[in-house]
DNA sequence: GCAACGTCGTGAAAATTTCCCGGCCCCGCG
DNA sequence: CGCGGGGCCGGGAAATTTTCACGACGTTGC
């Protein structure tokens, strides 16, 4: 598509959102959005059928999240252009999202033109980060707080999921066949090694560092 | 404004999707978007000056929230029609903004006709909830789980909010002026009337039923 | 007055957390 | 190979917390 508009797909679980985008985008003269999705598992099957030149896309979905369909489309397709819109104002899904295999990073608390900008960026070649994630990276660097995907051990880490999943000890003790004791030593290590007190804030640190979803609470 | 269009005030931290309401609603003919605002401080500030004849607005916001928001708008205005906007689909939420003033309840997630159907309805002078929200207060009627501000006397509930706010329980002793131990009393008292085991489904119920809000972890 | 309730506090048993330890396995290195 | 380092698993024991029963007090409502 030499020189006319570049090929744009929405992904958003929020109908009147993707409405908003379409409206912000359709001013752009080198941009057409031509195909919709409302989770991830469309966007991944959308993705193959039309082959957008840009995917622009939310975090919070259903069913499988954003992350997620961001790994199955660069997977199927290495030089996918993926750019999150999301409203997490927050660096550890900006990491989690690059990581993925995302090209560019921006918040919905971002004026319009940034999006805007953002997207010609991405189709450009070039990585997009809104300024505020920036700061945001700046800050996670110098004396933040410490990530657990780094400093927790694989089994560590999933003890903690399951933690956070609001299993007793004993459950998981028994799913994971080992001994209520190990479970109690491996909770307490973990909170060392996050250098947390209590539970409470155990959780809250989980929140911050998109261990546990929204996705996971959001519904009674 | 007998028959000409009615005021419409939007509402949401995101300009992206306050676009989306905007493009949506105005191809209703009897709505006229007349001014927008970004936080719950600006709402008010605006809606004393442009007395709109419908609010649409999100509750996540920052500063002072949407049902804050809301509270005092209404208390300037008794016949204040606000229609929430969210995507919070959670019966807590929605009973919240209901008993601080709201006239209706629309997730995001519902089709765009759902928004302008239900603006129209309170524009009439009815309550519109949306039909995902219908059922789940249906369901919390229904064996759901006890409402943390039903149960607990009001010194529970303050203790409750300052052990979620990371306070430890001598602080919280401390700043209450009552003995350390009548705060692990009260924690214990809290846990078993939420009828809750750990201080993990604590966290998470609070989350569930909105005393614990976003914004306050939102930021590292 | 008295019953019901919320608040504050004590006490003491039960359970958990905390911390240190040793053993096991695997891996990289001199 | 021998050796140290790491993650994993759990025992043990002290320290702390959780749990629960029980008073005492003031308020409210009948």
């Amino acid at each position: 598509m030499k020189d006319s508009a570049a090929a744009v797909m929405l992904v958003d679980d929020h109908a009147v959102v993707r409405e908003g985008y379409r409206s912000v985008l359709q001013k752009q003269p080198g941009l057409r959005v031509v195909a919709e999705a409302s989770d991830g598992a469309e966007a991944y099957r959308r993705f193959k059928e039309v082959k957008p030149d840009l995917v622009i896309m939310d975090l919070a979905m259903p069913g499988i999240g954003g992350i997620e369909a961001i790994r199955r489309i660069r997977q199927w397709d290495r030089n996918a252009r993926i750019l999150v819109f999301t409203m997490h104002q927050n660096a550890a899904f900006a990491v989690q999202a690059i990581r993925a295999g995302a090209r560019g990073y921006v918040t919905k608390t971002s004026p319009p033109e940034t999006l805007v900008q953002a997207a010609m960026d991405v189709l450009a070649g070039r990585i997009a980060i809104s300024p505020d994630i920036d700061h945001e990276l700046a800050l996670s660097r110098l004396g933040g707080e410490v990530v657990a995907a780094d400093v927790l051990s694989p089994r560590e880490f999933e003890v903690l999921r399951m933690l956070l999943a609001e299993r007793s000890s004993d459950e998981i003790a028994d799913t994971l066949h080992i001994s209520p004791k190990t479970v109690a030593n491996l909770h307490y290590l973990i909170k060392t090694k996050l250098g947390v007190d209590s539970d409470i804030e155990l959780v809250r640190l989980a929140m911050r560092q998109g261990i546990l979803s929204q996705g996971d609470w959001g519904e009674a």
